[in-house]
DNA sequence: CATGAATGAGGATTCATTCAT
DNA sequence: TATGAATGAATCCTCATTCAT
């Protein structure tokens, strides 16, 4: 029989959590999962080192968990902005914007993520997918097949499109310099991906705008 | 005091040296740098653990002395069908061909440059960079500047440009399938960067062409 | 402040204590002494982790505790049972009937003590050796000594016969099957003990005889 | 290519695992397997503790590689004793004599087989059997069955009085002294095997002998 | 140059025990 | 008394590197 309320207590243990994932991040990032020092990660948080396993069952276990969380706050954030507009043009613009300052928000999360995506182990790349899933869905439908639908792209195949979006979108967060800006501009960026390189044939679209 | 004429000599030591970047590759694209085994790669090369010693002084070494063999050859085959071409838009739709194709006949060697890529290890990231550099430098002048000289392109920022271009390579590259083939059409997602998302307003120019 | 009346609450505790006792036995039985494991237990037993530390002051001391009460139920239960009968050749018969039947119904407990006696914890081996010196001390006199003295038995060293006869229980303990069945039968190996293997000069003394 | 002539080689070799074997005897019948120490077996050996694993994958590996080298030898020693008789009574007699001796020279092995076979690893257990199945059979064949066919034992079930010879033989070595002696003359141990507890009728056989 | 035995630092994981609630 | 989060010592095992042959 619990002594503190409960949820006094579910919250005392969900701030140790996410101290836990905060240290994790950091130590995932800097090292990368191979080198990371679970002994580390605990100090980080102000832990003795056998606590963590009192939260994670493993390190891959942690890892797992850190990937599932960044992934879910990442695709709200994300999707939050994207779904607030209606016009599919803006909500490319708008998921890049939202998509950059996510990452420059949380560095260290976003290295985790693009390491574990084109690093070599394919069991957490599997649940990183699996994670993401919502978020490519949500690309393919809300931006280029309603784009498409509504005339503003051209009837490109979605799954191609979506899949170049997204290697545009990770290509410029893995640009994430040590003190964590990002130098590509989000409007440049969807402005290449809008129009191409071609110039229009009666010169009348800017492809880059300032900031 | 040698007992072979030294041609011969370095003929067999080259040989050896060839054998180890060979299994190194493998060893480095299967467990990523920091779990691959220098004893691993040394049998799968048919040779002693402590041979590898005499080629590489260290197991980072190694690595980057495979980055540098991987980046030239990589550099040379792709430039020398680019600049087979005199249109820019053809060099480019060349670019990701030739680009795709190399991936293609050498899977390992392209997992290890894009895990290093977006790996931890800054020293050897850079070191990556710098063997690119040739490859960056020539996409941005023979392409992006040659083709906005022409008027083939919008007067596009040509450092953003070909930032594009890398990434969307190297997400590409980065779906490589277990069976070592790359599932996106290189003239599809060369037509995308060169036309983008929006349609030509007099229609004609097409997005996407069969291989 | 005591809520229950102190006989109720002696039950209560002593319901808890048994519980705990129950779990130790399965678990050291499963996995040994040294790979025991305290969480386990007291999971097993209903309960949570520290719980086992009102009862118990350390992990030796459970195992000292399960020894006691194993060695009190085992001794009780075979002497109950020999010391019903006067015959000292009925008597060792009855000692191998009811030492198997209280191992064939207690096989946890049964395993626990064998290994700790030809276990390397010399502490915990003396506490079993002190347990048991009742029952040692019952064969010894009760049966060994009573037979010499009536003439059922040649005039043996009482130790040495005593230690064979424990010996070859023992053994016939250890050959505790998976599902706690003993494959010997008690009467044959009651019957060894008493005729030895050389055959009787006039023939007439049967070795075995069935169940 | 080995610069050393190979059986040079080979005997620094076995000369090494031999050293790893003897401390591993040790330290297993000191702590018990669970609490052997690998680190505390190399250095006993004289050797890092990383050595180790070049000689065996794991610690089950060393014990089990201990098991066999102890059985293997074991089982050697007793039946080159046993079979220089011919009578199967004088056989049992040289059984317990050899078997003891055996004991006597080389305590540290002889706990750890004990350890095992009592102990709660089956999987461990079940390798010792098989390495004395030689041993077993042997006296099951060589001693009871020949004692049986020439009319110097009883009509006894082999089984059984294998089991039993084996029991008392087992539990006369687990009465092995710190000091490394045991104190039963294997000689009366025989005699009780052979003559039992009961008188011979007519007297005459008497059940136990001076050293 | 080739070999592979030896080294020992390093790291993930386990777990008995404590103690605040 | 019951709980279970926190602790940190202990341990098996890996592996880059060295070096005598």
């Amino acid at each position: 029989m619990p002594r503190l309320r409960s949820d006094l207590r579910e919250q005392v243990l969900g701030e140790t959590r996410r101290r836990l994932l905060e240290a994790a991040a950091a130590e995932f990032a800097r090292e990368g999962y191979a080198s990371a020092n679970i002994n580390r990660i605990s100090l980080a948080a102000g832990l003795a080192k056998g606590t963590i396993y009192n939260y994670f069952a493993s390190k891959q276990a942690l890892m797992l968990g850190l990937v599932d969380e960044v992934a879910a706050a990442h695709t709200d954030f994300i999707l939050g902005q994207v779904q607030a507009e209606q016009d599919p043009v803006r909500r490319l613009e708008r998921f890049f914007e939202a998509g950059f300052a996510f990452v420059e928000q949380h560095p260290p999360q976003a290295r985790v993520i693009i390491q574990v995506l084109y690093g070599p182990d394919g069991e957490v790349r599997a649940h990183v997918y699996q994670a993401y899933e919502r978020l490519l869905t949500s690309i393919m439908h809300d931006i280029v097949e309603a784009g498409v639908a509504q005339g503003s792209f051209r009837p490109v195949d979605a799954d191609l499109a979506a899949a170049m979006v997204m290697s545009v979108y990770l290509g410029g967060c893995s640009q994430l310099e040590p003190d964590g800006r990002i130098w590509l501009d989000p409007g440049q960026v969807a402005g290449l991906i809008l129009d191409g390189l071609r110039p229009r044939e009666n010169g009348s679209a800017p492809a880059t705008r300032g900031r």
